[in-house]
RNA sequence: GGGAGCAUAGCUCAGCUGGGAGAGCAUCUGCCUUACAAGCAGAGGGUCACAGGUUCGAGCCCUGUUGUUCCCACCA
């Protein structure tokens, strides 16, 4: 006997043991080889701060599926591992468990958080890698990489001070995204904004020396405690005449003047807008036209600060607004309240509502880094898939603005910029500069700010590589091959690594962005924190494996769409995990131990060269598949072929030489080791653990199916001929058990069956298939029969007789070979319109043509045989 | 205000460059046929959102409509 295996297939006995396997293989890592072409994927770096996700998993279940498909097919795969350092997410851990302690950033200070910050990092920043073990993740290991490590920040501070030398990144004072919780700013790209109920207040301002007002709206009245000026568009007659006028802020007592700007629109509110040059973009902008003053008056916690005045100073923004609002309206300043939807943004970490807000930050210039970043996809050395992802791409590089680069934080890479205490000098270094260049002072102290995370993971293609030196490794696996990440970062990370490649590296840093959609709840939600719905991936693998998991996150969906999470899906995969399982239990009973890696025997039998030639095509077309980015369609290929054809039909119709013993059996071993071992190989990038596991048991040559070659079209195994005449056979078993279950005979009723056909080779040595798959009791072929009192069955090929005794009723019999017939002959008139149309035989392809014509000929000896049986039955 | 996706069986979704619709689950029927009941053999169930158009031929291409989801955008 050979190997044998457990009855059910159990995930949790097989899994961890492979994964080590490979590990202590060494497979996962690739050995540079020039001889090789390079397939490479970077790994969109999880946070330190995370825990495996649905997202997680379908992301890297793709791109393990592709570098093992690459890796097999013998390129040197490389696939880059990683962790991102999450510079807001980490520092907000560190601080909230220092919150417990009673401590704050600035009692620990710089050094000492940065301490404690990488104590965390060690600690628990390896679990999520950890994690993508479980799924399988083939990831080189050996290479694993993190964002604030020693060759990444030297990438970064060499692309920061290259970037300032050419004059794209500076730095200036501007109205920024402020997060009143991170307390840090953000980027434009981090604020995600939402339609929220508010309100629009209508206030009026008394014009100075008048007894008269001015009335204006705004969603925001806390601010008016920082309004400068007033503003009218100078088309507007209705105000044309206030222009220069003053205005008396109410509850501040201040006069602020009336100016006129095109930026106002006449038609929306009263037509006047309150101007805030310090908490909005637009009113800064006016306020620079004007020449008007800037006055802050928050703090950076979202309290008012000072210049708010006595009476709001220290109060929250939001109490603040309920305090004006009151005052205002007890000063008879407010006209009325509005209901309005408007927009507002909060912080993409945490939610809380951003504050625009004047800022001395460092900033990237876009529109010089654009240019190249857009031509480049747009001359298609980047293609991303689905296609229809790059009108969003385009959309957003062309209409970018600066990106603010600078944050609040310490957990990052510290910004390389220097200001001399004595003369102001801003000194950007790779190195830490000793003395000012300008003065000569040994006075310097560096910016405190560090970098948007993003920036270093905009670089993440090639620092991972050995960047900026021209190591091996880059020179042969950059540019990377492949892309795989979610619509939810294009912007984030996807526009900023091929903006930062094409400026650094002169090239793209991949062919192709592969892009997913998100994985939500059964019932389309979103998995989210606050909505509880989360699946966890590691409870699932635990349940029903990771190949199960693996596979109903490939199966069925298509690229770019999202997909919902279900358990059904989960146990429907988990249910194949075990038909494979079980299919090959059955091949291993079968062996003695003593054969053979799999090969091709000499005598192949029908069904042998049916299954091969079906196998075959099915090699091609996943291929093909593969190649395109269409996984879900490649694997359900492959489930269907293993299913349906191999279990259902090869491995039923083997039985027969395998009970029967000697070369017959030796030559259905052989092929059923051929197919097995084969279709696993097609299997193995989607589900490598039980594939690895059943490969292993079965006769084979290699130490593993990861490294085994991917399976290839053969035109040697093309049996066309083979193949349509073993599908005869199984339309008349299938025809035959349709009529037993509709007459309700169980399979232990043996029935003797006769068939009449044309094809009496073909159903010759058929007729053993017959007899088992469609329980005869015996099996009689001829070419003239006509057997009386039977049940008549008729396919495209053959008449059956199934003496069925007092079972049959022969009125019932009549009816449903006349039903028969005339479907049979509706579809024939259908196909005989068509054929007899004079633009459709010449326009239509000679094959379609050809394919109507065989099956007319097809249906028209059909209806013959049923016009035979129903005669014959009186 | 722009842009994109989706609308196919009761449910969840496939359907590649146009050649007469598929899967899983669910439902119904019959089977413990010694690999597998997480299984086997069958069955039912769809005007492919609607209206036009192109074509010999449209679920697929074009136009419009409706519903729905998402992204982007500084109308206070």
């Amino acid at each position: 006997m050979a190997k044998e295996l457990a009855k059910k297939y159990d995930p949790k006995e097989v899994e961890d043991r492979i994964y080590s396997s490979w590990i202590e293989g060494g497979y996962f890592h690739a050995e540079l080889d020039q001889n090789k072409k390079p397939y490479t994927i970077v790994i969109p770096p999880p946070n330190i701060t995370g825990q495996l996700h649905m997202g997680h998993a379908l992301d890297n279940t793709l791109q393990d599926i592709l570098i093992r498909y690459r890796r097999m097919q013998g390129y040197d795969a490389l696939w880059i591992p990683g962790t991102d350092h999450a510079s807001i997410a980490t520092e907000a851990k560190i601080v909230e468990a220092m919150a417990l302690e009673g401590i704050t950033k600035d009692d620990l200070g710089r050094d000492k958080f940065l301490e404690r910050a990488w104590e965390w990092k060690e600690q628990f920043g390896g679990r999520i890698i950890e994690q993508l073990k479980k799924l399988g993740a083939s990831c080189d290991w050996e290479r694993e990489r993190f964002t604030l490590d020693d060759g990444c920040s030297k990438a970064v501070r060499e692309v920061f001070v290259r970037l300032y030398e050419k004059d794209l990144i500076y730095q200036g004072e501007r109205i920024i995204n402020w997060c009143p919780n991170c307390l840090t700013s953000i980027s434009d790209a981090e604020v995600e904004h939402d339609e929220k109920d508010g309100s629009f207040w209508h206030l009026r301002y008394p014009i100075t020396g008048t007894s008269d007002y001015i009335e204006l709206a705004t969603t925001r009245p806390e601010t008016m405690l920082g309004d400068t000026a007033i503003a009218v568009n100078p088309k507007d007659e209705r105000y044309s005449h206030l222009i220069g006028k003053t205005v008396t802020l109410p509850l501040v007592d201040k006069e602020i003047p009336i100016v006129a700007d095109s930026y106002v629109e006449m038609d929306f509110g009263t037509g006047v807008v309150k101007i805030t040059p310090a908490h909005d973009p637009n009113d800064f902008e006016v306020g620079a036209r004007h020449n008007l003053p800037i006055i802050d008056v928050m703090t950076d916690d979202g309290k008012m600060n000072e210049n708010a005045g006595e009476k709001y100073c220290g109060m929250d923004r939001y109490e603040c607004r309920k305090a004006i609002v009151k005052d205002l309206q007890d000063g008879g300043f407010l006209v009325k309240i509005e209901p309005m939807k408007h927009n507002v943004g909060s912080c993409y970490r945490c939610d809380t509502i951003v504050e625009p807000r004047i800022s001395k930050q460092w900033f990237v210039k876009m529109e010089p880094l654009a240019k190249p970043a857009i031509d480049i996809v747009k001359d298609g050395k980047i293609k991303f898939v689905p296609e229809r992802f790059d009108k969003t791409y385009f959309h957003w590089m062309e209409n970018i603005k600066d990106w603010c680069i600078s944050r609040q934080l310490w957990w990052g890479h510290r910004i390389p910029a220097w200001y001399c205490t004595d003369c102001n000098e801003v000194i950007v270094s790779r190195e830490e500069p000793t003395k000012c260049t300008k003065c000569g002072s040994q006075n310097l102290a560096q910016d405190p700010d560090t970098l948007d995370t993003w920036f270093s993971s905009a670089l993440w293609p090639f620092s991972t590589l050995g960047w900026p030196d021209q190591t091996p490794e880059i020179l042969h696996y950059y540019p990377t091959s492949t892309l795989v990440t979610g619509y939810d970062i294009i912007f984030f990370w996807v526009a900023r690594m091929i903006f930062s490649a094409c400026e650094h590296t002169q090239s793209q840093p991949f062919d192709t962005v592969f892009i997913h959609g998100i994985v939500r709840d059964s019932q389309g939600r979103k998995m989210s924190k606050s909505l509880g719905n989360g699946i966890d991936p590691l409870e699932v693998i635990d349940k029903y494996g990771a190949d199960a998991l693996r596979l109903s996150l490939a199966t069925g969906n298509s690229p770019g769409n999202d997909m919902r999470y279900m358990d059904e899906k989960v146990e429907a995969s988990r249910n194949f995990a075990n038909k494979l399982w079980n299919a090959a239990r059955f091949i291993l009973m079968n062996l003695d131990g003593t054969e053979k890696a799999p090969h091709l025997p000499q005598n192949l039998a029908i069904e042998d060269k049916w299954i091969l030639s079906k196998f075959n095509t099915i090699t091609k077309e996943v291929t093909d598949n593969l190649d395109k980015f269409e996984l879900g369609v490649a694997v359900q290929k492959i489930y269907d072929f293993t299913w349906d054809l191999f279990c259902d039909w090869y491995i039923e119709i083997a039985k027969l030489r395998l009970q029967a013993g000697g070369q017959e059996a030796q030559t259905a071993k052989d092929v059923l080791i051929y197919v097995m071992s084969n279709t696993l190989k097609l299997l193995h990038p989607f589900m490598p653990f039980i594939t690895e596991e059943i490969w292993q048991t079965l006769p084979h040559d290699g130490k593993t199916i990861m490294t085994s070659d991917f399976p290839e079209f053969d035109k040697s195994l093309c049996f066309s001929e083979e193949e349509a005449e073993f599908e005869r056979i199984m339309e008349a078993i299938r025809a035959i058990r349709n009529r037993r279950a509709e007459m309700n005979v169980p399979p232990s009723k043996k029935a003797q069956v006769f068939i009449d056909t044309p094809f009496k080779d073909t159903f010759e040595s058929g007729s053993v298939f017959v007899k088992r798959l469609a329980y005869a009791s015996e099996v009689t072929i001829g070419g003239s029969l006509n057997v009386d009192g039977a049940v008549r069955i008729v396919t495209n090929d053959a008449k059956i007789y199934i003496p069925m005794g007092e079972l049959i009723d022969f009125e019932a019999e009549r009816a449903r070979l006349l039903k028969e017939r005339e479907s049979a002959q509706k579809e024939l008139d259908f196909i005989n319109s068509k054929l007899s149309n004079e633009n459709f035989v010449s326009k239509a392809p000679q094959k379609v043509v050809d394919g109507q014509r065989a099956a007319a000929t097809k249906l028209a000896d059909k209806i013959a045989m049923l016009d035979e049986s129903i005669s014959a039955i009186g």
